[in-house]
DNA sequence: GTCTTCAAGTTGTACTATACAACCAGAAAC
DNA sequence: GTTTCTGGTTGTATAGTACAACTTGAAGAC
C-alpha cells in the first residue's frame, strides 16, 4: 500500500468517523427521551456522574460537561425539586454545596440504567466479543479529549 | 476464558459504550455551537443530507433523523429564509415539496465541512490508520439501526 | 363519480436545554 | 481591610423539539 492509499483510506475514515457520530448525536436525545420519559437525557448523565463519583460540585459538573454554571444550576435544581438529589453545604467553604443522590435518585438511576442497558444490549446483540471491547476503546480514547466550556472563545 | 469471563467483559464494553456515546451527544452541539456559530449541528446535518441524497423530501428528513415532521418544517423554512434550500413542487404529487441544496447552500455546507473535518482530525492525529477504520466501521454499524420515530409509542 | 381515508406539510402552542450577563456571598491574596 | 477570585443563582433570550389541529391533495372503496 502506497502512503497516498494510506492517506486516502484514513481520509475516508475520518469523514465517516465524524458523519456518523453527529448522526448519532442528533438522535441520541430523541431516543433517551423515547426510551425513558421520567428523566431526559441530561438528568442521567447529571445524575450517573454524581453516582460514579460519589458526590460533587456543582462546578465539576459544568466542567466535566461543558455546560454553563448556570444550565448545572437549573438543571440540579430540577433534580433537587424532584426528590433525586440532595444539597449539603461543604464545611470547608461555604459557598460550595455539595450535591449527592438521594436514596430516590439512586432508585430511579439504576432503573433507568437497567433500561437503557437492554436496549444498548439488543443493538449490540450480534456484535462478537472482540468487536464490543474495541468499540468502547475506541470510545473511550475518542472523548478522552479536553473540552472547552462554553464562553471559552479560543 | 471461561464463559462467565466473556459474558463479564461483554458487559463492561457494553455499559462503556453507552456512556461514551451518552458523553459524546451530551457534548456534540456545544462544540458544533463553538466550532461553527453560523449552522448549528442540526442544519448542518440536514444540508450534508440533502447533498448526498441530492435533495429529498421534507418527509425523508424526518424519517432518516427521527424527527417530527413539524420540526423539520421549521427547520427547512429556515434554511429556505436563509437561502441555503430552495423547494420545488414535485410533478407526480402536489403535495410534495422537493428539497434541494442552492448554490449559496452547498458554499456554506463545504466551508463548514472543512472546518469539522479538521477539528476531528486533530483530534484524531495520532491515531493509527488500522485504529481509524475500524472505528468507523464500528460507528456506521452502529447506527444501521432503525430509529423509531416521535410519536411511535413502542 | 363521489366519498372516505391516507399522506405531506404548516401553524399554534408549550416546554426543555441552553447561554450570557448581572448579580450575591464567601474565600483568598495582598 | 480592600480587592480580587470562585461558586452559585436569577433574569432574559434563543433554539430545538413535540404534539395537536388543520389544509390540501392523492388514492381507494363502492
Amino acid at each position: 500500500m502506497t502512503a497516498a492509499d494510506r492517506s486516502r483510506s484514513e481520509e475516508r475514515a475520518v469523514e465517516a468517523i465524524q458523519r456518523e457520530m453527529t448522526v448519532f448525536a442528533r438522535r441520541a436525545r430523541a431516543s433517551a427521551g423515547r426510551m425513558h420519559p421520567e428523566l431526559s437525557l441530561v438528568s442521567y448523565t447529571l445524575l450517573g456522574h454524581l453516582e460514579e463519583r460519589g458526590g460533587c460540585r456543582a462546578t465539576d459538573l459544568a466542567a466535566h460537561y461543558a455546560l454553563d454554571k448556570s444550565t448545572v444550576s437549573r438543571q440540579v435544581a430540577g433534580l433537587e425539586r424532584a426528590g433525586l438529589v440532595e444539597r449539603r453545604p461543604d464545611p470547608d467553604d461555604a459557598r460550595v454545596q455539595v450535591l449527592d443522590l438521594t436514596e430516590a435518585g439512586r432508585h430511579i438511576l439504576a432503573q433507568v440504567t437497567v433500561s437503557r442497558r437492554a436496549a444498548f444490549r439488543e443493538r449490540l446483540a450480534d456484535w462478537p466479543e472482540e468487536d464490543l471491547v474495541r468499540f468502547a476503546a475506541y470510545l473511550e480514547r475518542y472523548n478522552a479529549w479536553p473540552e472547552r466550556p462554553p464562553g471559552d472563545g479560543r
